[in-house]
DNA sequence: CGGCATCCCTTAGGATACTG
DNA sequence: CAGTATCCTAAGGGATGCCG
């Protein structure tokens, strides 16, 4: 099932999910939609300018939509699109393994095959 | 199913998966075990560096294991472990996503809500 | 062959101040 | 409130050379 093709095939995604904030951020709004400040604040200490960098990829991706709601002071709110929503499933792949993996902390099971 | 306890608890997992190369390195692996220098050739142009980064680091976390054949000239190989194979369906779970949803290259669905 | 050791460089991301 | 504009640092990763 798992081929040669797949490596390339996912790159798209990896260049969507990439960045140290995107997963953390998309889980926010899987939880629910949330305003530029909740976000700011549920993420902390992430830095302005990486907040509304990683937002503005996503939703240049088609991953999240932004609605801004006229009025001052300003209200802006971020949501999955379908496509965002679609990603669930792998974020419930990760979920499952690190319940499954995290538990024992398994290091370095070096073999020396001799010949 | 999705809540917040689920942002922190991965975190462990991404940053096993974090970097540049780890997961198109972890494709290989799951297509078949391989020698530095397979994986060197097919994740061209990867340096030597950022290869035995990753390869030290996924064995420190025991994801993969390093097997030593000993004899001249020197043959290594690369495999998941137990762990390792465990991530197969979050691969899955992003092919899957990248069927279904890399298609269509939606782009920024703006929207302005008026009050 | 399978790596280290070095040096270098690009860039993601942090800190801070300011604006519509 | 929701950003933008600057400036700056840290570090991931590239290139190269050497070694057991």
């Amino acid at each position: 099932m798992l081929d040669r093709s797949c490596i390339e095939a996912i790159d798209p995604l990896l260049e969507i999910l990439d960045g140290k904030w995107t997963l953390p951020l998309l889980l926010e709004l899987f939880v629910g939609t949330k305003r530029f400040g909740e976000l700011r604040r549920r993420l902390d200490p992430i830095s302005p300018k990486t907040l509304t960098d990683r937002l503005r990829l996503l939703e240049e991706k088609g991953i999240i939509t932004r609605t801004q709601y006229s009025g001052v002071p300003l209200h802006v709110e971020y949501e999955p699109t379908e496509r965002g929503w679609n990603l669930q499933p792998i974020f419930a792949a990760m979920w499952a393994w690190v319940q499954e993996n995290s538990l024992s902390d398994k290091h370095g099971t070096e073999k020396i095959a001799l010949t």
